[in-house]
DNA sequence: TTGAAAGCGCTAACAA
DNA sequence: TTGTTAGCGCTTTCAA
């Protein structure tokens, strides 16, 4: 079978635990015999059984990524920045999607008590104050991103701000009567990003309008960020005939797509007739030319292994948490007003 | 610490042999102390530990999955499919991603060596004799996806009857100038299409015409499968004045995304100037309203992990190799001929 | 049907 | 610095 430690100690005439120090480059061992077993290993092409490793360690160099099913760039820029991280550490990703979000405890639930892994990065997946408590208590490393409780490590966007900066770079091509499309405000990012142009608003002592705010509904299931759902309310702001908006900010850039389609089925133009900015910058808003606001996700993901690694290693310190700033995305989507 | 196998037979006044067969459901166990057991495991919420399982079994009950860095719509429709019909036996994922070709053999020596996983599974990656040769004497289950082997068990696409599906649409549309833009030919998915396209023309009687094929160019690190490519790609095939193609089928939608961009900047319209098809179906296909071809992958990871499981229980067989047959999504990028 | 005990392949404490 | 040995937490054989 399979080349075991004590095919190497055999070969190099050694015991077992030092052909162990010599894998772990342990100081406990002399040069000369590492060398010699380090040859024995390159004889045998013997490699370490990390099941065993793991057992004896009581470390698995595994981590567990519970993400939604994902779909789109926001989750792909996020995993190749986690990926690109782990691997430094010589870690491994522990693939568990989630399909349906109520699902996600068990997964929870097996991280915990199967020790497959040695730590878990959560996605834009909430946690039960039961959960948090469990991971607490049993100290086990655990990093929220996109998602945020008091009392874990978690990395978040700073939605309003990035939709204030959207909403201002509206008002900056002289826009006043600016709509919003939003998703249903349950969600904490659409609940933010509601804050963040209301703030905007208010900065520029522009009124807030009521009749402006279109929140996208749908199935209770379902959270609004989708592109039927920017059609239907895009069309429901389009029903505004006295002073409809010349803008309109639009709570992700799935749901501007819908909207796009509405206005284009009015006849309008945009940006001539009407303004449209996004939130998220998929790779389709490249295409459509969306003017948008970029999320951070490769660097995130890159910074939510190094506090999951230091906690794995034992580090204590108080729940980080970290707001990630958001950037303005200016492509062809937004123009000064014209009609007034 | 945690709870183990010997607690749990304390507390139900048995063996830890004992406690085994009822977690195995071993039929060699009374079905009253069964429930004894099954008593105890539920009162110290037991939950037996999967890297100790998997040294003294000798299975982990985990894949490796070994991916590209995945971008778009195809990886993440497979990656569905897969964890969804790999969850029903019970197996997580490891997931590999490669950020540079070459370093696909170095995930495949780790997975040959630590003995993490079961099994692995090859996506949209070439692997080399040499390996094969490994796993076949090591009878080490793997299954190809998008990719092929000889010797191990591959599931592709029908490129050519999807090129030809494609090709022939246009024809039907009454087109005879059909241009082609293809990506490099050194990927096989690239030649199989410009074969289907090939094929299309002679069983309908129209001159294969030279000039009307044009490679997306570019480094030799890429493949010509993207967005840029095809815009270069259309440009020239745009120089024709003579007989201008009326219609083109390009080998993949992230291309015809190029590819539209540089037509509608000649200010030609489509489908009215001018028809296009893609290949892929990626969602950007949707929005775009590009008719395409469509390629299962949902159902291919589902295959995949079946094959796969199989392999791990033991199973024999010699390889399997299935194509998936493509399918025809017609959108509003192709009309009749208009110009003749 | 059950319990005891011998591995699975490694790490780490202990003694030399 | 080294070898020996006792775990790590489970499965599985062997007796009973």
């Amino acid at each position: 079978m399979a080349v075991t430690i004590y095919d190497v100690a055999k070969k190099a005439g050694v015991g077992i635990g030092t052909v162990s120090r010599a894998i772990n480059n342990s100081p406990k061992i002399s040069s000369q015999t590492k060398a010699k077993v380090d040859h024995a290993i390159r004889e045998l092409k013997y490699q370490p059984h990390a099941l065993a490793q793991g057992l004896a360690r009581k470390r698995t160099n595994m981590v567990a990524i519970i993400v939604p099913v994902f779909t789109g760039y926001f989750y792909l820029e996020l995993l190749r920045g986690i990926q690109q991280e782990i691997s430094k550490y010589q870690y491994d990703l522990l693939l568990f999607s989630v399909d349906q979000t109520e699902k996600t405890e068990l997964f929870l639930k097996r991280t915990l008590q199967e020790r497959k892994v040695d730590g878990v990065l959560l996605i834009s997946l909430a946690i039960s104050d039961n959960y948090v408590k469990k991971f607490v208590n049993t100290q086990f490393p655990i990093v929220l991103i996109d998602s945020d409780h008091r009392e874990l490590d978690s990395l978040t966007v700073e939605n309003e701000q990035g939709a204030y900066l959207a909403t201002k770079h509206l008002i900056n091509l002289g826009h006043t009567r600016i709509g919003i499309i939003d998703a249903q405000l349950k969600s904490i990012p659409a609940k933010m990003r509601l804050e963040g142009y209301q703030k905007a608003l208010r900065d520029h002592k522009i009124q807030y309008n009521r009749r402006y705010l279109v929140i996208s509904d749908s199935d209770i299931e379902k959270d609004g960020f989708n592109r039927e759902a920017g059609y239907a309310a895009m069309k429901q702001l389009l029903q505004i005939d006295e002073d409809r908006p010349t803008a309109v900010f639009v709570a992700s850039d799935i749901q501007a797509a819908g909207a796009i389609k509405a206005i284009k089925e009015c006849g309008l133009n945009i940006p001539e007739d009407i303004s449209v900015i996004g939130f998220d910058d998929i790779e389709l808003a490249q295409y459509m030319g969306l003017s948008t606001v970029r999320q951070p996700m490769y660097e995130m993901g890159k910074l939510a292994v190094q506090i999951l690694m230091k906690k794995i290693a034992g580090e204590e310190s108080k729940p980080v948490k970290k707001r990630f700033e958001t950037r303005l995305v200016i492509r062809d989507s937004c123009d000064y007003v014209r009609t007034v």
